[in-house]
DNA sequence: TGATTATCTTTACGCTGTCCAGATTTGAGC
DNA sequence: GCTCAAATCTGGACAGCGTAAAGATAATCA
């Protein structure tokens, strides 16, 4: 009974439900919290029923599973962007990379939750693997940048990468977790010049 | 039609049923996993009705703030004992604390998520943010004692504790989150020294 | 065009957290 | 020591959840 003039009349199949259920699933998150996270909130926000999903992702934490893959993207995206705007020697543009990692991280809390906590998630997620690892050379390569290629030969390099990831994250968690108000207020370019100082002293020298 | 010899016929009454349902709430947590952790799996752990745990908490969120309250005594403590275990100058002794942090978060990865996640609680919670206030005094005062108490008097006192928290934070999480494999094994002693390079960067001179 | 496949809906089931009424125990006041 | 209120625990109820199964509809391909 469809004619032409009811172009509007939802049809019955959606049309790219996978992509919309993985917005709705970002919006579900951020509006309800995890907590209260639900695919069926999620599937009546896409406009669907509540098994809809199921012939898309394997269940909920597959869901999710896309959603964190997405934001790793998103996360590499934010990294490069501060770090080709920034101005300044090689390291100087490496601390822009961490200001846009805390960036990102304190304009998506609950997302970065979900990529780096354990909750929620099923794991054996492809895509999420990769780019969870594109997020991660981008750290690697500016280490190289700064220090040469070569410092990867030995432990030296690796040490530096994990002291840099980590005071970097260190710092995005303790900030969603209001932990660093000490520090800081709201304003996030307060903030820029604290989190160039921190990685500045994970990368001395 | 209680008579002397059934004295093990379990009691209406629990006797300690608030410390009971902290404890089972962990194991719960443990065994299933923060996404599968239920109120009334906690509660037939304890060996109670599903009902029971309102009387002492006013919803699951509040029973889970208890936990997380237990959980940063219990960091609190591992930071103090590591540090009065150790030898060394008064940076060694700091540097022991934060081993400590990294060994409770590694003994205590689900509890650790729930202590700095923003899942699962309410917030409200006086022991709660009690307990984790006695927990970042222990930061404060290593600090002070490698700095001496009148840095705190500008902002540079306040920027070391930012990036010692930050680097021991981080790195922890991100263990947990198995991110650190490319730099550490599973042997917790194999990484004091990388841990104590850690704090050595964030509170350089 | 006809049949197969993909997509979506509807129904159903067990589990969850929380509320409520009733049962049981404790303890304080007299 | 008794009584009665308060505290504690049980069992039933309810709505919402994730997911499985079966039927309905649309798209695809022979």
């Amino acid at each position: 009974m469809s004619t032409a003039q009811e172009t509007k009349r939802k049809p019955y199949h959606h049309g790219d439900l996978r992509a919309a259920l993985i917005a709705a699933a970002e919006a579900e998150l951020i509006e309800k919290g995890a907590d209260a996270f639900s695919l069926r909130g999620t599937a009546k926000r896409a406009g669907v029923s509540h098994a809809a999903p199921a012939h898309h992702f394997r269940d909920a934490n597959a869901l999710l599973d896309a959603l964190a893959a997405a934001g790793f993207a998103r996360l590499t995206a934010a990294m490069r962007e501060e770090q080709t705007k920034a101005s300044g020697d090689g390291k100087d543009r490496f601390a822009a990379a961490g200001v846009g990692y805390v960036r990102f991280a304190l304009d998506n809390p609950e997302l970065l939750q979900l990529m780096f906590g354990m909750s929620r998630r099923s794991g054996d997620d492809a895509e999420l693997k990769r780019n969870s690892e594109a997020a991660f050379s981008v750290l690697v390569n500016g280490v190289g940048q700064v220090r040469g290629r070569e410092v990867f030969q030995s432990e030296a390099g690796w040490r530096d990468v994990a002291a840099c990831w980590s005071i970097v994250h260190g710092y995005a968690q303790l900030a969603i977790a209001g932990k660093m108000d000490f520090v800081t207020g709201l304003d996030f370019d307060e903030q820029r010049g604290l989190i160039a100082d921190l990685v500045r002293r994970a990368l001395p020298g």
